[in-house]
This record gives C-alpha cells, sequence and structure tokens, in this order.
DNA sequence: TATTCCGTACAGTTTTTTCTGTACGTACTA
DNA sequence: TAGTACGTACAGAAAAAACTGTACGGAATA
C-alpha cells in the first residue's frame, strides 16, 4: 500500500494549502478541508462520506457545506434512486471567484455606501438648520467632504465588481495568456 | 450640546458600518472601530488617544494599530517634539484596495501553486516508477490534469493583480467614471 | 548616569466561534 | 398507516480568538 500512502500523501499537502487560505472567502478551514476533498474527489460525496472522511460530526459537514453553498462554491448534484444529498465542487473557477465578490463584496459596499449617504443627508440637515453654531458647522462640511470622496470610491469599486460580474474583465485579463 | 450630538452619532453610524465591514480584509470589527475613528480624525492620533476614545486597553490599541499597519491602511506619522507615536488613517484608498491584494491575495495563491507544484513533481515520479500499478498511476494521471488547471487559474489570477499591482487596471476601470 | 515615558511581549481572563450529540420535522418505503 | 432514513435546529462542550493588566526593554530627558 506504499503507492497508495504517497498518493494521499501528496493529496493532503494540497489540501493542507487550500484549507489554510480559505479564509481569504470568509470560510474556516475545516470548511476549506473538505473543499480540498471536494476539488480531489471524482464524484459527488454524501454528508456521511464526508463525515466519514474528515473524522467530523454530520451537523459540522452539514454547516460547511452550507458555508460552500452559499459562495456557489459547491453544488447539489441529483443522482437517479440516490436518497442522500449529494454534493460535488463547481470547477469553474473562474465564475466561483466573480461570484465571491458579488455575494460578499457588492453587499458590504452597498452597506457602506448606503450608512454614509444617510450621514451626509444628516450633516446636510444640520448644515442648514440656523441654529448651528458655526464651529460645528464646519465640521460637518469637513466630514461631508470626506464621505462624499469616500462614496466616489465605492463608486469605483462598484464598476470594477460589475466587469467581474459580467466577465468583462476578460477581455482585460483573458484567461488564455498571451504567448509572448 | 444636541448639535455635538447630532454630529457624533452621524459618525458613529458610519463607523459601525466600516467596522462590520471590516471582515473582508481579515480585520477584526475591533480595529475597523478604530480604522473609523481614524477616518473621521483630523489629526493623527497616539495610542492614549485611541484608547481613551474607544475605552479599550493600550496593548488592544496597540495590535489593532499594527494589523492595520499591516495592510498599509494607516501609517506612522512624524510629528515635531512628540514623544509618542502617531498614526492617522492612509487616504489613498485605491492604493489600500490594491496593496490588500498584494499582500494577501498574493501570498495565498504563491502557497497553494508552492504546494500543488510540488505534488505535481511527486506524481510524476510516481508514474515514472516501473512498480506502480495501473490503477494508481490513473488516479495520479486524473490528479495532475485537476492540479494544472488550477496552476493555468492561479496565473490568472497572478496576472489580474498584476493589473491591480502596476495600476494598469485603471485604464480599464478608470477612477474618473465616464459621463454617459 | 539616573529617571521617566512609551510601546509591546507575555500570561491570564473573557468572549466568541466552532464543533458535537440529541431531538425533531419531513420525505421516502413497506 | 407505521416505520425508517435523512438533514438540520438547538443547546451545551470544546477550542480559538480577542482583550486586559503587568512587566520589561529601549529611548528620550534631566
Amino acid at each position: 500500500m506504499k503507492e497508495h500512502d504517497r498518493l494521499a500523501k501528496t493529496r493532503s499537502m494540497v489540501i493542507d494549502a487550500i484549507a489554510q487560505n480559505m479564509h481569504l472567502y470568509g470560510i474556516t478551514p475545516s470548511a476549506g478541508r473538505l473543499y480540498g476533498l471536494l476539488f480531489f474527489s471524482d464524484k459527488p460525496l454524501t454528508l456521511d462520506e464526508m463525515k466519514e472522511e474528515l473524522g467530523m460530526s454530520k451537523t459540522s459537514m452539514s454547516n460547511s457545506v452550507r458555508s460552500l453553498l452559499d459562495l456557489n462554491m459547491v453544488e447539489k448534484v441529483w443522482v437517479k434512486g440516490e436518497r442522500k444529498d449529494l454534493y460535488s465542487i463547481r470547477d469553474d473557477w473562474y465564475q466561483v471567484f466573480f461570484d465571491y465578490f458579488t455575494i460578499r463584496w457588492r453587499t458590504a459596499i452597498t452597506m457602506n455606501s448606503t450608512a454614509m449617504e444617510k450621514s451626509i443627508s444628516k450633516l446636510n440637515e444640520l448644515i442648514d438648520d440656523p441654529n448651528t453654531t458655526e464651529a460645528v458647522r464646519e465640521q460637518a462640511l469637513t466630514d461631508m467632504k470626506k464621505l462624499q470622496e469616500r462614496l466616489d470610491y465605492y463608486d469605483w469599486q462598484n464598476r470594477l465588481l460589475d466587469s467581474f460580474e459580467t466577465k468583462d474583465i476578460l477581455n482585460f485579463v483573458p484567461i488564455e495568456k498571451k504567448n509572448d
């Protein structure tokens, strides 16, 4: 069985690396290991198989799978005559990469933008209020300028994310590398 | 003091949003709050001022500042005749954004690529070994193909990151939005 | 040189997150 | 309809992370 060990060791080295870096996607190392397992698996796996393979509880597998599903990194597969749910890795890496930004970054940018727009509106009220002292009005104007700059930046980020979502970015950075 | 409260409330709303979304950069909410504080501060702050403002320990401030420094989100400022270290936010947002990918993503991609290249090399040995059974050889070939595909994907990511690092991306997604 | 002040390493505590086992709702089977 | 199998909600346990106070090394001051 020496040769199987060599194969397994090779796999686990890669899985370790993947698991360790999965935090970039907000995924725990455990879910990262699961992802690595699915990466090498040539057939979809059930929760019980995962549990068996990783020596963890079924509940953990269920949760990990969900977090991977949320990011479209994994998909549920239907297999005729199989009662259990089956999951396999989604192998269009580029789409997964783009989805991550659409799902996580877009949300964050929107949240921040919304808060800042609300804030700007409140600051405007404050500035227009005749009872506001000059010192406060000045401060409000300074804050508003900062917020406005930041909103411009978020607008840029949104446009970058647009190019991900539409895959336009691939015109600029093509999948096939230029042969030069 | 009603007007100061309104100003403060407006700020804290924005700071909350920032703090909450800072996890995208692998920054804790606490460090995120600090970042928000520095965002609005019109002068560099000392650790003691931060500690005072956020009601946390100086040690925490020290750690938070370091994590922000690591990502180039904050910079140490020298002020004549001041013994304490002063820190202010780096306000070239775009650069900060690019730096994040250079610092965190590039590292991760390199780690994964290295592991996979090593793995491929081991698999090649296994394939060349005359003692290897046919079943294992086949499996090794399958694994190798997967790893090779993944390496191509990492190469694409690296090229995307190159365009960030060189700021070439700004030719594709310009800071100034087109007026259409 | 002695003294004071500053930032951080370190160890211990608190808080948060992750993981597990049990229990339950739903869907398939007989 | 009763029984079985599956996935997940929930509560508690274990592990990890964040936070604090103390103590120390190094730099500025006197």
